[in-house]
RNA sequence: GGGGCUGUAGUAGAGUCGGUUACAACGCCGGCCUGUCACGCCGGAGGUCGCGGGUUCAAGUCCCGUCAGCCCCGCCA
């Protein structure tokens, strides 16, 4: 059967918008049927596009044609209607619907293209796997629920540039195809064929060419652009996503702060409607792990961290007097009225803190008799009102207690926090706690590879304070990094930048590179900043993990159009595959056979 | 590299202790219906129980392997 012709007709409103103030007025509609509704004689269609849905009826009696077209009329088949707005007859009203007061009277119909049944419905209500979803991408996306979040995601893009312009920042683009660099992420690499046996890198992030720009006067620079790196997925982590990345010159830490929080409050008013608070929070690193075990604390509750250390050091209790010895942390939380969970539920929190590497976890339940625990008999009375003291228990509350090194205890105490307050309803998804984390390490050790490695990236520049800790006790020395948390979530991460040749030839010695490999690997970079380099500092924002948060939504894969699966495939375009064997020799790549 | 969850018509599910022809819903197809709106009523079609092997008289169900999707650890300057 032969579609109808767009012809001459034009589209006079979207779908969403005929409302009572139309009544009367002849109009032009196109979109998608999201259902028909066959009464013998009439027949109503709600027609839907990105922006709602609206009924149309159709009277054999007004116009023969148009009805007898509409009766062929299936699901999601593209349409286009003409006639005149009308109010719905009384009783007839829809009051969940926008468009629901009006109904288009149609007088002229045409089937501009026909559809398949589609593999799933089309609506919000109908739940599908992940993997037909992805396959049938295109579809998924004509749903409400990834419509409004990419519209949402075009709101935040726009409000960024509108921002971003405004106080002075130039939008420059980057190189895709550029030079894979030791440190990080594993790089995506592609193969030159021009230059046989060479390889350009996709950028992990666009660091050092803004750190050029800013070499070169730009002064103030962003970009919405893509990063890649090629690591394991997540549910907020993809192989390539989007960073709103933003470099400053003259300026300190708290520069780049006040106008980043400015931005984001922005965003979140636009997006959302919702006023932060200005200035945000902020905690330093040594906090952070102090009072909540991680360095990106979800602030929505309490339920922080008690170091007990010291108080158990002498007890009778093996297991935290020998980590206390050996200079490991014992830690608890008290979870108010958890008295009452199940030995089930224990041994589940248990499993949870093993997960981060804790040997186990201890718990106590505190009763009008005391406390109801296998390590309740270890403890002296003094120790016991000591730790009721330090913990504030109440009868009804729920002590669990991580003894181990320092690392796990906090990592493992932190993340069941973390956990516990999802679970009892603590963290509401209306609730939008920022919090400014500073001070991070400069350097870490790296056990495997007995080397120092940077916390933050090679270019961030130690707080002032700290330089001569470079010399005497790198391990010590603090950065002028920070990171922007909201609801536990890292959404971004920036520093002040080494604009010394100096103090950055010294860095690159102590994360072991040596200074031919520093020449080869970053010797634009050393060049650059020795031609006058501004002192200068920027950040990076997670444009995908905003938008989970601002949009609610469990997954990544929920804000980005197009993703990939955990495999880092793509079920739509089945990427990556095979190529022909004549577009390797073009680029001098044999395949080795897979080692078994 | 490792741990876990899931896989049954187009979709999402039920399927008991291994036992007759694998259920009902939504969708789809046909018919009826002039005020419905996740319309209603009547009828119908639709299945490689992810795939392979094994145990058994008999496997959707039990065992082994494998594939895919998802969640997590490692990894992610």
């Amino acid at each position: 059967m032969q579609n109808d012709k767009l012809g001459n007709w034009k589209r006079t409103h979207r779908c969403g918008e005929p409302t009572a103030v139309l009544i009367g007025q002849e109009i032009c509609v196109m979109g998608w049927v999201q259902r028909r509704r066959d009464h013998g004689g009439l027949i109503f269609i709600d027609l839907r596009d990105r922006e709602g849905i609206v009924q149309l009826a159709l009277d054999p009696d007004r116009d023969v044609t148009s009805h007898r077209k509409a009766e062929q009329v299936r699901t999601e088949y593209v349409i286009a209607a003409r006639g005149r707005v009308s109010a719905r007859p009384q009783g007839t009203v829809n009051p969940r619907m926008k468009t629901g007061e009006v109904e288009i009277e149609v007088t002229e119909l045409r089937i501009l293209n026909r559809s398949e049944t589609p593999p799933f419905m089309i609506d919000e209500y109908t739940e599908v796997a992940e993997n037909i979803r992805l396959k049938y991408r295109y579809l998924d996306l004509r749903r409400p629920a990834l419509q409004r979040n990419l519209m949402m995601r075009h709101l935040v893009a726009r409000t960024v540039r509108t921002y971003l312009d405004g106080q002075g920042f130039i939008e420059v683009e980057t190189p895709v195809l550029t030079k894979s660099t030791p440190e990080g992420a594993r790089d995506y690499l592609v193969p030159s064929r021009v230059n046989v046996g060479n390889f350009y890198a996709l950028p992990q992030s666009p660091q050092l060419f803004k750190q050029l720009l800013m070499v070169s006067g730009f002064d103030r620079y962003f970009q919405i652009v893509k990063c890649f790196r090629d690591e394991d997925l997540r549910a907020d982590r993809q192989p390539e996503f989007t960073q709103i990345d933003c470099e400053m010159s003259f300026v300190n830490r708290d520069d780049v702060i006040a106008t980043m929080e400015g931005l984001i409050a922005a965003i979140f008013k636009e997006a959302i409607g919702l006023e932060v608070q200005l200035p945000m929070e902020r905690l330093t690193y040594a906090e952070a792990l102090r009072r909540f075990g991680v360095d990106n604390p979800d602030l929505r509750f309490a339920l922080e961290l008690v170091d007990l250390t010291a108080l158990v050091a002498d007890s009778q209790f093996k297991v935290f007097a020998e980590v206390a010895a050996a200079g490991g942390l014992v830690k608890a939380i008290n979870v108010k009225g958890g008295a009452d969970f199940s030995r089930k539920d224990l041994d589940g929190f248990t499993d949870f803190v093993k997960i981060y590497g804790a040997k186990g976890l201890a718990w106590v339940k505190v009763t009008e008799e005391g406390w109801q625990s296998p390590i309740a008999k270890f403890f002296t009375a003094a120790e016991l009102i000591r730790l009721n003291q330090e913990l504030s228990s109440e009868v009804g509350d729920l002590l669990l207690f991580v003894a181990d090194t320092a690392g796990i205890t906090n990592e493992a105490l932190g993340r069941l926090r973390g956990h516990l307050g999802q679970r009892l309803g603590l963290a509401s998804k209306d609730d939008y706690r920022f919090v400014w984390v500073t001070d991070f390490p400069l350097l870490e050790w790296d056990a495997e590879a007995k080397r120092h490695v940077a916390v933050h990236h090679p270019f961030t520049s130690p707080l002032e304070e700290d330089i001569p800790l470079l010399d005497s006790d790198p391990g010590k020395a603090r950065a002028q990094a920070y990171d922007l948390v909201l609801n536990g979530s890292e959404v971004g991460g920036g520093s002040v930048r080494i604009h010394d040749p100096s103090v950055q030839s010294r860095l690159f010695e102590l994360l072991g590179i040596g200074e031919e490999e520093a020449q080869l690997k970053f010797g634009f970079l050393l060049d650059a900043l020795s031609y006058g380099a501004p002192p200068h500092g920027g950040i990076a924002f997670g444009l995908d993990r905003l938008m989970m948060i601002l949009t609610a939504a469990d997954s990544i894969r929920d804000v980005i159009a197009f993703p990939k699966t955990q495999k880092a495939t793509c079920m739509l375009s089945d990427a990556p595959n095979a190529v022909d064997e004549k577009q390797l020799q073009e680029l001098g790549i044999r395949l080795r056979k897979k080692q078994e």
